[in-house]
DNA sequence: GCTTGACCTCGAGTGCGCTCCAGCACGTTC
DNA sequence: GAACGTGCTGGAGCGCACTCGAGGTCAAGC
């Protein structure tokens, strides 16, 4: 390990360090999504700061809708070392491209929810009811 | 019902017209999503163009999140009439604000995963391993 | 040396949103 | 009148990502 002494600390304090339950950290592990995690003398876990980045990172990418699947490949690819660089920067590339998309798919979505609103909006003003914007109030 | 006589359909064609699996369709309306589904009289569904916008716009609040307990919720006040015009309003512009702050969440996840990305990038340009963009590599 | 609290493993349970299947009915076509 | 395609109901099953609980271990403090 590089020079200065890194302060460890056990799962609680992982836990409230990154707002994620003990039982999802553990389980997060054996999904393999957190390697590397070596224990002390009693079998408990024992983490520092690096595994508090790290798991903000897997945090990130799982809110942004990878699969636990996509994410313990891209760990394993971590794990495997500097030939899989390139891979890696691949897989975050093309995640990157989908999250895009899907911004991109929920700002259409959007537009019609902002129509139906506009739609409502004007009717609630004029009393009377509009024409449709696409999609039909009531549809019977 | 309005005027000119409507083109009605059944629930295969419905299926074709909005991409749904008819399966999909008769579970969205046994959870109470599509009111006002008239049967023919060997009891088989009757829909018209309407059903496809009605379904369009349930799709989109779908595909942004919305729960289906919200949609059932949504789809209740539709049946009320009238008199649900300001909350349906409310509600829409209320989601609106959540998938605003989603994509805002996307956003800031991108910006982590950029880093990461720039950080590879520099690694397999450089040869060298350089500085961590917050989450580290390799976690022990 | 006993209590306390944090931690351990293993496995079952949960909530959501479908998806699929069995078994049956209808109505059009040959 | 038999076959075929399309539709019906009710209910079981599924994939995902956790979440929780039972029952036990360990070590620090009194």
């Amino acid at each position: 390990m590089s020079g200065a002494r890194q302060p460890s600390f056990r799962i609680g304090e992982l836990s409230a360090r990154c707002g994620r339950s003990v039982h999802a950290i553990r389980w997060y592990e054996a999904q393999g999504l957190i390697p590397g995690v070596l224990r002390d003398t009693g079998g408990r876990r024992v983490y520092n700061t690096r595994h508090v980045g790290w798991l903000t990172l897997m945090e990130r990418l799982r809110i942004t809708g990878m699969s636990v699947a996509q994410m313990r490949h891209y760990t394993q690819l971590v794990v495997q070392g500097r030939s899989t660089l390139a891979e890696r920067r691949r897989m975050l590339a093309e995640h990157r491209r989908a999250v895009e998309a899907r911004i991109a798919d929920y700002r259409r979505a959007l537009a019609l929810i902002d129509r139906k609103i506009g739609f409502y909006e004007e009717w609630i003003d004029s009393g009377q009811r509009p024409d449709d914007p696409i999609a039909p109030d009531k549809p019977h």
